[in-house]
RNA sequence: CGGGGUGUAGCGCAGUCUGGUUAGCGCGAGUGGUUUGGGACCACUAGGUCGGGGGUUCGAAUCCCUCCACCCCGACCA
């Protein structure tokens, strides 16, 4: 490709309110542009990229017996009011209608639909397990797009979906796919990408990973352990922390003036946070109040404590709705509240800690020495559920080691989910067993963000002056620099070595455009192809060219004859 | 949905507070010329519903009302 015919132009100034680097460079490179919030067209460049990041793809699902298929973006809404997520799925569903007034949406998963063809076309145990899987387009209504391709409305993902007859087969090939996940991220150029166990979300029970890559523009949280045995998504990490177990001291009733906040109590009485209870109320999905207790350092988790009251939404009560509790906000108590009445969930660091100072459920008093073993009775005690609804924080201990988690930022670019028969059951998806019985399918469903993970690979592959493509993603494999290509001899050694890369099968980009030496060289950096030629009067003069990896500043003079098989030997090293 | 902010040429911005000829600047684009190893220079040219609508005024990019779009933080995220 000559790049004075390429279309899509590099820009000197970043958008204004692009933060992180894969934003930044994939506009000002020329890669993609923005057509509405969250929804971006790809230039030449961006599709190059995301067509080689496809093709992996393509190659690993092959590799574990995927078939390729192509499902609809648009689907009657008729097929998501089978499985119900018609209605439980939110706004981030684009419901519509077709001129017939008939209801529509623009899909942005596709379980619905290849259960649909999967309870057409897989009919006998015989013919699994199956894989079926699709690069495609999906629409989300998210409520903010952000960080250019990381977080967007409309994207290409690769989605695939396995049937099996058993829990193990499903778990067999769940690491198959797992393993091949590990392939594809590596093989695109990720430096650092981990799996992580991620919360299942409202299904419950359910195993599943995300794929995190590294950085830290990342909108994830992730908690590892320093030896790698334990990685996991904040939403669902646990630690393993010590508790205060020691004897208890009996109760006392102290003032604390004006002292609603743990901070306040804990420096007016001369204690820790973590020698303190907090009391949170929360309102659920239904209106109705939840009391939680908690050590005062620890936060409520909410993504735990969403899935353990299987609530998809919570918010914090008014004091209003503390009030008509028999609670009051800022001084609230366990040792006063009706457990019968209302629903109280305790995390163990407040079950378990000894001598914990709490509110009396008094304006300005609170109480030292709790002890929920001693102070609640066995009743009240029976009503209350205690579960881990703790936010893990970075030095927490490990659950496996105890060693200090580390706390680190990823992009999810993929995830991998037994989904069992939660969609199959629903939708009477069913083969015939060797009983003769019809059954649901146990499925898995696997999928991966295809322009997330360019985005991806840039955060974790750049400089200062733009992205540093691996090979095997590179737009091109070779960039020319002609300097002063009215020369002659430039211009006939150019366009000699551009033709015979070419011939060769080596993706070539050819700067002919005769601009000064810096322009081209910071366009060459915005673009990003991994092997630089630069061709000029001065170095001719010797009957060399310089040659230059993006990689590294390192320039290295190369015989005019020998530069041909010298590229296309680093091309192939490379790949 | 809550909080904050921004809309002026393709992109980045000044001008708005304090209303007053023909609305500017940089980048980018076109033409001609000089240049040619890290975003050169000169000359000329094209490009604007000042987000939309309504109002105040002799006069509105500027003041008022209203709607919209976009961005940031949070909530949400199969």
């Amino acid at each position: 490709m000559r790049l004075s015919q390429l279309v899509g132009q590099r820009i000197k100034e970043a958008p204004r309110d692009a933060q992180s680097a894969s934003h930044v460079f994939l506009i000002r490179g020329g890669y993609c542009r923005p057509v509405s919030t969250g929804i971006y067209s790809l230039l030449p460049l961006g599709q190059r990229i995301c067509a080689k990041v496809e093709a992996i793809i393509r190659e690993e699902m092959n590799r574990i017996d995927g078939q390729e298929i192509l499902m609809p973006v648009v689907l009657p809404a008729e097929l998501w009011e089978e499985s119900g997520r018609y209605q439980s799925v939110g706004p981030e569903l684009l419901r519509f209608k077709d001129r017939n007034d008939k209801a529509m949406l623009l899909a942005m998963t596709h379980e619905e639909a290849v259960c649909q063809l999967a309870r057409t076309e897989i009919n006998s145990y015989k013919q699994l397990p199956s894989m079926l899987y699709q690069i495609q387009t999906k629409y989300r209504d998210e409520a903010r797009p952000r960080a250019g391709l990381i977080r967007v409305r409309e994207f290409t993902m690769k989605d695939g979906y396995s049937f099996h007859a058993s829990q193990e087969c499903l778990e067999a090939y769940y690491a198959r796919c797992h393993e091949a996940y590990e392939r594809i991220f590596q093989r695109v150029g990720m430096s650092e990408c981990i799996s992580i166990e991620a919360d299942s979300g409202m299904i419950g029970g359910a195993v599943s990973h995300e794929f995190m890559a590294i950085a830290d523009c990342g909108e994830d949280t992730i908690f590892v352990s320093p030896d790698g045995s334990y990685k996991a998504n904040r939403e669902c990490a646990v630690s393993h922390l010590v508790y205060d177990t020691s004897a208890p001291l009996p109760l006392e009733k102290v003032a604390t003036p004006g002292t609603k906040s743990i901070e306040d109590v804990a420096a007016f009485l001369g204690v820790e946070p973590s020698q303190t209870g907090k009391a949170v109320f929360y309102t659920d999905s239904e209106g109705k109040l939840v009391f939680v207790c908690i050590r005062g350092d620890i936060e409520v988790n909410e993504a735990k404590l969403k899935k353990l009251l299987k609530s998809p939404q919570l918010v914090f009560a008014s004091d209003a709705e503390i009030e008509a509790a028999g609670a009051v906000p800022g001084y609230a108590s366990l040792l006063d509240i009706d457990c019968a009445k209302i629903r109280v969930v305790v995390d163990r660091s407040f079950a378990e800690s000894a001598n914990l100072v709490v509110g009396a459920n008094e304006a300005d008093f609170h109480t030292r020495n709790f002890n929920f073993a001693r102070d609640l009775s066995e009743a009240a005690r029976a009503q209350i559920q205690v579960a881990d609804i703790a936010t893990v924080r970075e030095g927490d201990p490990c659950p496996v080691t105890g060693e200090p988690l580390r706390m680190l930022k990823g992009i999810e670019v993929g995830n991998i989910f037994q989904l069992g028969t939660k969609y199959s059951a629903a939708m009477s998806c069913t083969y015939l067993d060797q009983d003769g019985k019809a059954k649901p399918f146990i499925m898995g469903c696997y999928g991966i963000g295809v322009g997330r993970t360019m985005a991806a690979v840039i955060e974790q592959n750049h400089d200062e002056y733009g992205p540093v493509w691996p090979m095997a993603v590179a737009p091109y494999h070779v960039h020319i620099c002609a300097l002063n290509i009215k020369q002659d001899n430039v211009r006939e050694v150019s366009e000699k070595l551009y033709a015979d890369l070419q011939a060769a099968g080596i993706e070539v980009l050819f700067d002919d455009r005769g601009e000064k030496a810096g322009f081209m060289f910071n366009d060459a950096d915005l673009i990003g192809v991994p092997l630089r030629v630069i061709i000029s009067p001065k170095t001719l003069e010797e009957g060399k060219v310089e040659f230059k990896r993006r990689d590294s500043r390192d320039k290295e003079m190369i015989d005019v004859d020998r530069v041909f098989s010298y590229l296309t030997e680093a091309v192939a090293e490379a790949l």
